[in-house]
DNA sequence: ATATTTTTGTTGACGCGTTAACAAAAACGT
DNA sequence: ACGTTTTTGTTAACGCGTCAACAAAAATAT
């Protein structure tokens, strides 16, 4: 994977996760939530999406995926499902309209994905190494900080 | 302004104001939720901050910023006061308890901010100039986008 | 001075996701 | 095969902040 990708990875991941994102994104997807479209996108990417899956996949509870999966069920996004052996877990798939989100959502992606790497390759090789080296090195850090504060809160 | 401090400035908002930040931030203070502190914050360091001063700062609405205050009163952070020639605006001062939240949430920043200083020290002085370069064009980016956005709201 | 407009703060209804408690199904131990 | 434990999904109560509607005070216009 080259360099300018894995910055992007970790730029997206920042982006998406952010107020920022979330207070200035694209206004084409109104209706659906950024989480519900997060949902959407996991679940259509996914072989047998559960609730306990899509939960841990991002990072809300189980609580929560139970109820945004009724909402984007009543807006006719996704449609639940079974398997005749297993009565317990609760499968997803999306609809018509769910994978024309999901389409949308994923072109959306690819066009920041795009202007991104045009944009990155105003930066010498050099130039992009550091930049690479300063983001592996922060991410480093946060995550070594999270794990001082589980050893903490153990 | 140096370059390292540039830079600190762009991360700690990214830091301060996402997800992850929220989510593995210190747990000294827990009993106050990241936005009370914020608002403790603000409150500390402006003159006669009222709701609607306060609400434009953070990004929050006059309703939020209402509710949020009336949180802190009872919990005896802040308190409120008026002017004698103003009936209608409401400003606030920080009480002991919210002081000593107040030093504590600046001596943790302050330790951030030094940690990250001595992390940033690894790069020579090349480096840190082209990081500096990425981020500030990075934020030049996103408001050119957020201006798209609000013509195109319009 | 008085009428109109704007600003300021509050409240109620709502949306979103969490925690806690729960029932049903599956997995496990023996 | 049967009792116990774990897993899975749902629901109710709650916290947080938004939006919309509002009343009171201040600013502005005439």
């Amino acid at each position: 994977m080259n360099q300018a990708l894995k910055i992007l990875d970790i730029f997206i991941k920042i982006q998406e996760y952010s107020d920022v994102f979330q207070h200035k994104r694209d206004g084409l997807l109104d209706e659906i939530s950024l989480t519900e479209v997060h949902c959407i996108d996991y679940i259509g990417m996914t072989d047998h999406p559960n609730v306990t899956k899509i939960s841990e996949q991002m990072g809300l509870t189980r609580a929560g995926i139970s109820k945004i999966s009724k909402r984007l069920i009543s807006k006719g996004l996704i449609e639940s499902y079974q398997d005749p052996d297993n009565k317990k877990e609760i499968y997803f798939r999306l609809t018509e309209g769910g994978q024309s989100v999901y389409d949308e959502h994923k072109k959306i992606h690819n066009k920041v994905r795009q202007e991104w790497l045009a944009f990155f390759e105003h930066y010498s090789d050099n130039e992009k190494a550091t930049i690479l080296r300063f983001f592996t090195e922060i991410n480093d850090l946060f995550d070594g900080k999270s794990a001082d504060k589980i050893e903490k809160e153990k």
